[in-house]
DNA sequence: AACGATACGTTATGATATAACGTTTCCTAT
DNA sequence: ATAGGAAACGTTATATCATAACGTATCGTT
């Protein structure tokens, strides 16, 4: 199976090539910013690339773990934890909390992620040239997750909206559930 | 304007009887609990009533700083270790994280209150003996948040999610906006 | 080259949530 | 009525997620 930046097939699992996907998303973000005049530094398409390694929604922490194993510019402190796994970059050794928020801050501005409310973590876009605000479908089994942009669910909400006079500024819409591979793994018994 | 559990009214800011709401609740939950015969003990029922204190989700520490404020078995201690920034000193009775959290866990479970997600917060359920998995409409100006269960839009989520085969587990729908009142009040420019 | 704006490093702290373990309270079987 | 176990709660410590505040470095323009 090719790269695909779209919706249900974020459940291929293994199958298919995930290396395009990121390769795909980071030449979009690269077009994007210069469109757009804002600047994709190397850390924040550093942080991009750990965003969508894979189609599960990651953590801020996971991807300061990460940033903090990469050999960088920096001077290294006392005890050094060497994973061994330098993929290539060139960033800097990143030190904390604010190096990442700060780069997914400008990710999200930029709608090249999308925040996770319901796990407090952060997914690739899979289209960050279009319209915002999907829906989401999160496999508790293997972590995948898929945006969708259905218009029947939007036009269901703004409906309802419309009729209690509510005005719909942002939509946080999460379904969690089994995706199909997972469907049929019972081991993939519902976690949280 | 009366009591009332449910959901538009929500946004009825001042103009209704909150006294009421809370009793209803209360009332509601002291049926259930005994019909299921879970323990609705002082300290839980305490906890449900200030997650009703009014219809914006409540953090738990915030249900914490209240709980300690107030009288209650106090026993004291012998050395008090003071961290300075702890808490003004209220009157007497330690509480601390878990004593709240589990008390919040068990009205989750009892489905007498909801956990917004995109707040981090808690609100009390309008019709805890109902089906649950609602939507929620939360102003962001004056907090109001108002439990909706719209058949529309449940059906259109299924129906999308049945065409990918996702199995759906829990829903988390959360619309941020402006109530009508909020509306019309333009110092309530949009907050988060 | 000077300047202001933006990005990033660094330290500290705030906000939310849970693990682990001991004590108390309650329910039930006898 | 009471022993025994389960459930609730207290207590301490820590995990996890996020931001404030301030200084330095880099970039882009005049």
């Amino acid at each position: 199976m090719p790269a695909f930046n779209n919706a249900a097939a974020s459940f291929a699992g293994d199958r298919h090539d995930h290396r395009a996907c990121v390769e795909v998303a980071l030449a979009t973000a690269a077009r994007l910013c210069l469109e757009r005049r804002a600047r994709l530094t190397p850390l924040r398409r550093r942080v991009l690339e750990l965003v969508w390694r894979s189609h599960a929604p990651v953590g801020a922490y996971d991807i300061l773990g990460r940033l903090s194993d990469e050999p960088g510019t920096a001077q290294e402190k006392g005890t050094a934890k060497d994973k061994g796994t330098a993929a290539e970059q060139g960033t800097r050794r990143p030190s904390a909390p604010p190096t990442v928020y700060r780069a997914l801050e400008f990710l999200l501005a930029q709608g090249l992620i999308h925040r996770i409310e319901s796990l407090n973590a952060y997914v690739g876009c899979v289209h960050p040239d279009g319209a915002h605000g999907g829906q989401f479908l999160i496999c508790t089994g293997c972590g995948a997750t898929a945006e969708v942009h259905d218009p029947r669910i939007d036009a269901a909400v703004a409906r309802r909206a419309e009729e209690l006079g509510f005005a719909v500024a942002r939509k946080t819409i999460e379904i969690a559930g089994l995706c199909p591979p997972c469907q049929r793994r019972p081991e993939a018994a519902d976690a949280r």
